[in-house]
DNA sequence: ACAAAAAGTGTGTGCGTACACACTTTGGTT
DNA sequence: AACCAAAGTGTGTACGCACACACTTTTTGT
């Protein structure tokens, strides 16, 4: 049981018969130590099982460390990307005696224009590390090569860009998270109705995950033998109401047996304003927890939201880069988040639950 | 953005023209401090913004937090309280830099004597704080009694004794995960089947939790305006698989519309094996992610479990504690975790994400 | 053989706070 | 006036580690 007796750098130096001085020398290995004595000094950490005193390292090195997150900004509180933020700032919080600092450098969604800007702000900082969601794939590649050739780590997350030297990816499995939300839309739909995919788009931010959500999405009624030409597919280039409304008459009129959609971004409380204002009976599952989509949660409007564990994105990937200074531990270069499924019944523990 | 400067004590000390030791008085209101010096010191931490550095007073202090944790033993890997067990060691892994050891004291499950007795060993270790999970209510009730008069802060989790002078309690709102087991449930079985809400029980524990689960998956079929004949109860006094298949046998051949059940406890595999034993198609709703569940539920045996958060149990109890000793901030007195609803597909994720 | 460079090692100070102790000032008592 | 307790205040050391510096021993070059 707990014993606990703290093993110092000083007790090491007596068991080796050397100063303190020596011990940290082949700690860091810096400085030159005789092959004779390393050798004993190794064999007495490991006999006494010595670990440095983070507290003590940490107040010796006076370190500071500046991490810059390069996110969306939050246009209105509630916002999506409010949550990854207070992961962010939760981070911060819990690491701020460790010198420990967050700056967050947001970006205007679908502008590639301020990305870069903030991108050249943080460059400018010379941070101990990055924290970015790589919405825009090209400005990305060219910014992390920055950070590369300055030494500068960085976290991905949100989405991934695959083969880049990125400490960690935290974020979501996007086709599994398309394939949740089909066996979810169809334990609701009448299995005569039609399904819809549902894109909404602007610009063209991550192209390659819209795919890998519909493989997801479609690979479930493969597995369940199912004929699948229920399954149809709309890309909208807009995410504003009026073309969002346009687009949707369209289709349903062309369409008219959809029962059920899945809409792959955070604005399936469009779709839901649209069923209400027209009086479909349609299903809908979407993304995330943002507050029009609580709404419509709770209302009945939506059916299932999947939420990514966006408050853990911006904590883990703090966390992360925080183990690599202090500990020096490199973490697994993906690491996918909990899907959480969200329904009207408990979707309140997600919200108050920090 | 960033400025971070830190301020110390001595910064406050010159700028209130008097030492540190006095500025240290006033931080800890100990020993004597002129009515004057006092208000310009505190106008002074005020005015720079002072907080006490958490890494060098903690070094200072030099000082021991001893928790110790009462819940069930784990019989074997894989077992339910594995996981809130390895949510206490990673909190301890989290904090032992600041001192803070977890011991775990196990106790047989379905056995007071051990509980009492391990109860007993905690109190003579003079622990500064405890977990505990209060399944055997009277025997829980003694020993917080005599906690609080040590004065040793106590948290509960996992089920919660209300009225009590706990720190918190940390777990699930049982009425609710009821709730949505009643919802998960009415969504994959047909209207015309019955359902049938399962206890299996061995001795008397938390008999009131069990009430608040009924109610609570009856609700929805209130709710739903619903014929609530549809709902059967069924209590077995026994965990072991002979008595069960037993009781269960009894029980379908009487209620032979059964399309659905409802497992109020860790046990749902148990009931999978009968189903697939007899070639029963039934499904099944149930707690917790144990080796067993996690199985059936991938071969499709059980059709939903809900999750409680347990590693997020044992992580917050003891982090509760911390904070408390460490910044003496009080946290919520009750604080439910999320219920997560886990799928074949989303499985994993639960599994594999500390 | 002898200086000079290099390798190897120990000592001391600082990080920011807590706390024991020593010291100074005040106010009250014979 | 001399004394003493109490109130008020400053100083020094410890916590465990990192790192600069000083010091000693060995190796190298001429």
């Amino acid at each position: 049981m707990g014993k606990a007796k703290k093993v110092t750098i000083q007790d090491v130096a007596n068991y080796a018969n050397v100063s303190v001085g020596t011990i940290d020398r082949v700690i860091h290995n810096r400085g030159k130590v005789s092959a004779e004595k390393k050798q004993k000094i190794e064999e007495a950490i490991k006999k006494l099982d010595f670990n440095p005193n983070l507290i003590a390292r940490t107040l010796a090195l006076g370190s500071r460390f500046l991490v810059c997150a390069l996110i969306p900004s939050v246009p209105y509180p509630g916002h999506y990307w409010s949550i990854p933020k207070s992961g962010l700032e939760k981070a911060e919080t819990m690491y701020k005696d460790f010198g420990m600092v967050v700056d967050v450098y947001p970006f205007q969604l679908f502008d590639e224009a301020s990305f870069i800007s903030q991108a050249e702000k943080i460059l400018g900082q010379n941070p101990s590390g990055v924290v970015l969601a790589p919405l825009f794939v090209r400005e990305s590649l060219a910014f992390v090569k920055k950070l590369e050739e300055k030494n500068i780590p960085y976290v991905f997350i949100d989405s991934d860009i695959p083969e880049q030297k990125s400490l960690t990816y935290i974020g979501p499995d996007v086709k599994q998270s398309a394939y949740i939300a089909a066996k979810l839309l169809d334990s609701v739909v009448d299995k005569q109705g039609d399904l819809l995919i549902l894109h909404m788009v602007k610009g063209y931010e991550n192209a390659a995950a819209l795919k890998r959500m519909e493989s997801g999405f479609t690979e479930y009624f493969q597995e369940k033998q199912e004929d699948q030409s229920r399954v149809q597919k709309l890309t909208i280039n807009s995410t504003g109401k009026e073309v969002v409304f346009r687009e949707l008459t369209k289709f349903y009129i062309k369409n008219q047996n959809v029962k059920g959609v899945f809409v792959t971004n955070s604005k399936a409380f469009l779709v839901s304003a649209f069923h209400l204002a027209h009086e479909l009976d349609i299903r809908i599952v979407g993304y995330d927890l943002v507050q029009e989509n609580i709404s419509c949660l709770k209302s009945g409007g939506i059916d299932y939201l999947i939420s990514q564990s966006p408050q853990k994105q911006g904590l883990k990937a703090v966390q992360s880069l925080f183990e690599l200074f202090v500990y020096k531990r490199e973490p697994d270069k993906i690491q996918h988040v909990p899907l959480d499924i969200i329904i009207r019944e408990n979707v309140d523990f997600y919200i108050n639950f920090s």
